[in-house]
DNA sequence: TTAGTTATTGAACATTTTGTTCGATTATGA
DNA sequence: TCATAATCGAACAAAATGTTCAATAACTAA
């Protein structure tokens, strides 16, 4: 890609992240962007249709990036000590093991995707603080649902399965969210939050 | 309040409804409002300063309903049944009785406000829909905050109190979500399938 | 370095939307 | 019936949108 496309890009993504501190989503206007980001009308539309088109392209670019399965080659966590926890557990049933070890598996995935979304949080948080927060969410849930369906047959057949899986998309979306206003927490501490009141 | 105000507000109140089944809030011009409301451009203007002025008037005025603490006197639906249901609880333990007790206060609160959402499902429905639902949501949650907060005290102490009362607000909320989108349950069934996944 | 390609610029423009004003008209309810 | 209050709609200014285009600047590959 063009070094002065990649240059434009970036300029209006944070013209735009910046704004979204200030103002919501809807009440910034493509002609503040333009200024903030230093660059001609033009190039603007030459590059995103709308407002929206751009919201789309961001969250687009962080769900790509935070679920990439390329899990292990990551500065910001090593799960090579993580797994290894996996070879201390005992169980002389042979069904639960397996359970158990699917467990272990989706709370690394989870854990993984926690440590990406830490990454991006300067474009996360001010996207999720106002009614943009709504297409973020509707992103986030598609991909989440990928993720969860499998985990599902074990469950009460007593309520639909997709209630439950609702259930479960919205609760870890939501989660991350909080999670994104609070601060403080680790990603194995939030996985631990949501496993103890959602997962097991 | 004169009656011609009243026969301007349900105008207004329908076309935006309306609309909403057909195009997304942020879509939505004030214009079209007007025309689909077949009402005089002042007169928008005179009852509401901005479209986003007009969903706050909306979501306030459901909620105020929904939320409403004249309990039993509802055609819909007759508590006192579901509140006579108590007098059948055994329990040797007085702790624990007082427990159910108050869970079972708790869902019969619930389920008041699903049957109140009921009510207003030809409202609500297409204002979940879209980027307007994020704003419904924020003060469905803010509602339920007050009514969730009472029953938090008896919870682990691993978790943060304010994670785990944002677990039950949004997972209630998500729930009513759900249920809008997939129909063809009642408001008992919904209520069963929240406190089996969530509350108890 | 050069030559050819591609991106950026900003002014100019038409269009749409917003929000206000005000005098004329109509409905309300006491 | 009559004073009051709400609606109407045309006309207006201001702001935002989205497009076009020719000049300029930055890039890439030979």
């Amino acid at each position: 890609m063009d070094r002065r496309q990649k240059k434009t890009k970036k300029a209006i993504y944070e013209a735009f992240t910046k704004l979204l501190e200030k103002k919501s989503f809807s009440n910034i206007t493509v002609q503040e962007i333009i200024d903030e980001a230093d660059i001609g009308r033009s190039t603007f539309y030459s590059h995103f249709e709308t407002k929206d088109d751009l919201l789309n392209d961001i969250c687009n670019g962080i769900f790509e990036h935070v679920f990439s399965e390329n899990l292990s080659k990551e500065k910001s966590h090593d799960f090579s000590i993580t797994n290894s926890n996996l070879d201390n557990c005992k169980s002389d049933n042979k069904h639960l093991t397996r359970q158990t070890l699917r467990q272990k598996e989706l709370v690394n995935k989870i854990t993984h995707i926690l440590y990406h979304l830490q990454d991006n949080k300067s474009y996360i948080k001010p996207i999720l603080s106002c009614e943009s927060g709504e297409i973020f969410m509707r992103y986030f849930k598609e991909h989440l649902e990928k993720l969860f369906k499998t985990e599902l047959k074990k469950k009460s057949l007593k309520i639909p399965e997709s209630y439950l899986l609702n259930h479960m998309v919205c609760d870890f979306a939501e989660t991350v969210r909080w999670w994104m206003k609070n601060e403080n927490y680790t990603p194995e501490e939030i996985s631990s939050f949501f496993t103890a009141t959602t997962l097991l």
